[in-house]
DNA sequence: ATATTATCAGAATAAAAATTCCGATTTATG
DNA sequence: CATAAATCGGAATTTTTATTCTGATAATAT
C-alpha cells in the first residue's frame, strides 16, 4: 500500500522531481527516466502523458525525441502534480471515512485531522521545485 | 479515494467506535451495526468478524448473538485497529515512493513528512476511545 | 427437540487500480 | 525517400481491493 498517494502520482512526482534537477528543456526519453528512477518503463511513460497533457511536462515526438518540464522549476510545486493526478479530494474528506464530516459535524478527529492536512498541504505547496533542488538532488543519485 | 486508510480499515474504526459509546458488553447485531452507521450489512459484518479474531471486538453466535467491544474504551486506542488492518507500514514508507528512504537518504520532504507522520501516529495513539467517547457520541447521532 | 437467528469461513463476484501491449503517428537523419 | 526511434491513444491484461453470497455451525427460545 501506497502512503497516501496512488503509485500513479508517486511516479508522477518522481517523474517531475528528476527533470526538475536538469538542465532545462534537456530532453530525456521514458527509457532513460525509467531506468533512472528504476520503474517499469512503460508505466512511467504512461505517467508522463498525463503529465504532458496537463501541461506540467513538455513532449517531443519522433527521433531524439522524449520529455522535458514544460515550466520552470520556479513555478512548479508538488501539489501541482498531486492535483492532476489524485486530485485533491483528500484534502476534504474525512480521514476516517465519515461522511458529512465538517466543522458543524466533526468526527472525533476532525479538529487534529484539519491541522495535519493543512500541514501537509503546506508542505506540498510552500515550496518550489527549484527550492528542493538541492534535495532532490541528494536523493537521486543515491538511487 | 480514501484519505490514507483503506475502506475496510475506515469500515473498522467506525464499528469499533460505535460499540465504545453504548453500555459495556452491550450486543449489537451486524445488521443493528449497518443501519445505525448506513454501511452494508455483508461488509461490516466481515470487518467486525477480523476484529474478532484479533481480541478487539468480541462475538456471541447463535440467536441473540451479536458483538461487543471485548476490552473497555479506555484501553482501546484508534491505532489498534489501523494495525490490525492496514498495518503501520504507512507509518515507515516514503511519502513519494521512494526506495530506502531514510535520514541517510532522504527524499525532499523527508524531514516534514516526518513531523506529520509522527503527528499523525500521535492523533491515534494518545487519545483513548473512553476519551474520545462524547465527539464520538456527536458524531454518530448526527449520521 | 425444533425452529429461529446469529456468527463464521471461505468462495465468488464486482470494481478499481496498476501495468503492459499494440498499432498509429511523428520527426530526425542518412 | 526510407528507416529508425520516439511519443500517443486506447485497449487489454493483471493485480489488488472491495463487496456479496452461500452453506455450515452455534446458541437461544419456545
Amino acid at each position: 500500500m501506497t502512503v497516501i498517494f496512488s503509485k500513479t502520482c508517486e511516479l508522477g512526482l518522481q517523474a517531475v522531481l528528476f527533470l526538475s534537477i536538469k538542465k532545462e528543456k534537456r530532453i530525456f526519453t521514458a527509457t532513460e527516466v525509467s531506468q533512472e528512477l528504476k520503474v517499469p518503463k512503460e508505466y512511467i511513460s504512461k505517467v508522463m502523458q498525463i503529465l504532458t497533457e496537463s501541461g506540467i511536462i513538455g513532449s517531443k515526438k519522433g527521433k531524439n525525441g522524449g520529455f522535458y518540464l514544460a515550466k520552470s522549476p520556479s513555478s512548479i510545486k508538488l501539489i501541482d502534480i498531486v492535483e492532476v493526478i489524485d486530485g485533491l479530494e483528500i484534502f476534504n474528506n474525512c480521514v476516517l471515512g465519515f461522511p458529512g464530516c465538517s466543522n458543524e459535524k466533526p468526527c472525533p478527529v476532525h479538529e487534529k485531522w484539519g491541522k495535519l492536512r493543512d500541514d501537509a498541504y503546506k508542505m506540498l505547496s510552500t515550496e518550489t521545485l527549484e527550492q528542493l533542488k538541492e534535495k532532490t538532488l541528494h536523493k537521486l543519485v543515491s538511487l
